[in-house]
DNA sequence: CAAACTAAGTCAGTCTTGTTGACTTTCCAA
DNA sequence: TTGGAAAGTCAACAAGACTGACTTAGTTTG
């Protein structure tokens, strides 16, 4: 028999793991802390980014469609929504076929903070991405993806693809 | 001129960037759901699950050293400390060199919370290893190294690097 | 030695974001 | 026409973060 194992198993020490669960840690803090910081000047926090992230992403998508992207109680959403519906961020549309629904679209004030958060969050992105190297790229959304649950990654594979 | 740009500078599109952006989104909650069911039986939250991983990683901390790590206020982290030491979860020994100081250190009990955490989290990374290929795993490394701030890379490096 | 500083802990109050449960209104479809 | 689905509301609660003020113990420094 072969003692020699494949390098892709051998080299999976606790340890090593142990490095990867705290990069992402770590990671996930400078991720989040640009937005953060922004969110903080307009009195909102990281529930309001993310429904105007999947709003802008998904023009006219209705409340039970955010509900599945965000994994969270109707009542959660509904009260970050009903703000910034209030605020003149969102707009609540009644549905054209189903009058039940509402389709959620930003305002011209709700798109000007989305840019302004997108933009953080790409510039850092943009950094790591260059300081990585073009081939740390690949790997990188690679097991990102293979890191979520199949729910999440269906969420995650609907959402347009460039090109 | 030459119209060509590199394609390291080319491909940093604001779409891939973004499918970047939710990318780490996705993957991070998956990366926690599974400490998250773990600590519900126990009724701890992941406050409790980053004392115990920091107290485990490196045993004889003091309150000031997770303090900096964790970038949460006194009032916050003492209120997770003091449960998991009335738990019998982590015991706090007064400094030898310094009486003001405490050390704190993982029981029996919370040794084995924090494997039954470390394992769940160790599964889920080695699987994304595996899927994404050995190759990856350099990449995403490197990227999410390159998204930290300064102040948290520097925590990060501190932690023992395998072999 | 006394004063100043530091580490830890505590008390009180606030905020965001999540939860459950109960309920209404609207409206589509069998 | 009636049952159920979608959306929204009200109330109550909890975790986990925050600020600010304060105590106690112990160390360091002038």
């Amino acid at each position: 028999m072969d003692d020699r194992r494949e390098p892709s198993l051998l080299f999976l020490t606790d340890e090593q793991l142990k490095k990867g669960i705290e990069a992402m840690y770590f990671a996930y803090r400078g991720f989040t802390a640009d937005p953060d910081r922004i969110l903080e000047k307009y009195g909102y926090g990281r529930a309001h980014h993310r429904a105007i992230h999947f709003i802008h992403r998904s023009p006219g998508t209705t409340v039970n469609n955010l509900l599945a992207i965000l994994g969270v109680t109707k009542q959660s959403l509904n009260r970050v929504l009903r703000t910034l519906i209030e605020d003149g961020l969102v707009e609540s549309r009644v549905g054209k076929r189903d009058k039940r629904e509402r389709n959620m679209y930003l305002t011209e004030k709700g798109i000007s903070l989305e840019g302004e958060l997108a933009e953080a969050q790409r510039a850092r992105m943009r950094k790591a991405y260059r300081d990585a190297g073009p081939d740390a790229v690949q790997g990188f959304r690679q097991v990102l993806e293979a890191m979520m649950d199949a729910e999440q990654r269906r969420h995650f594979n609907l959402l347009k693809d460039p090109e």
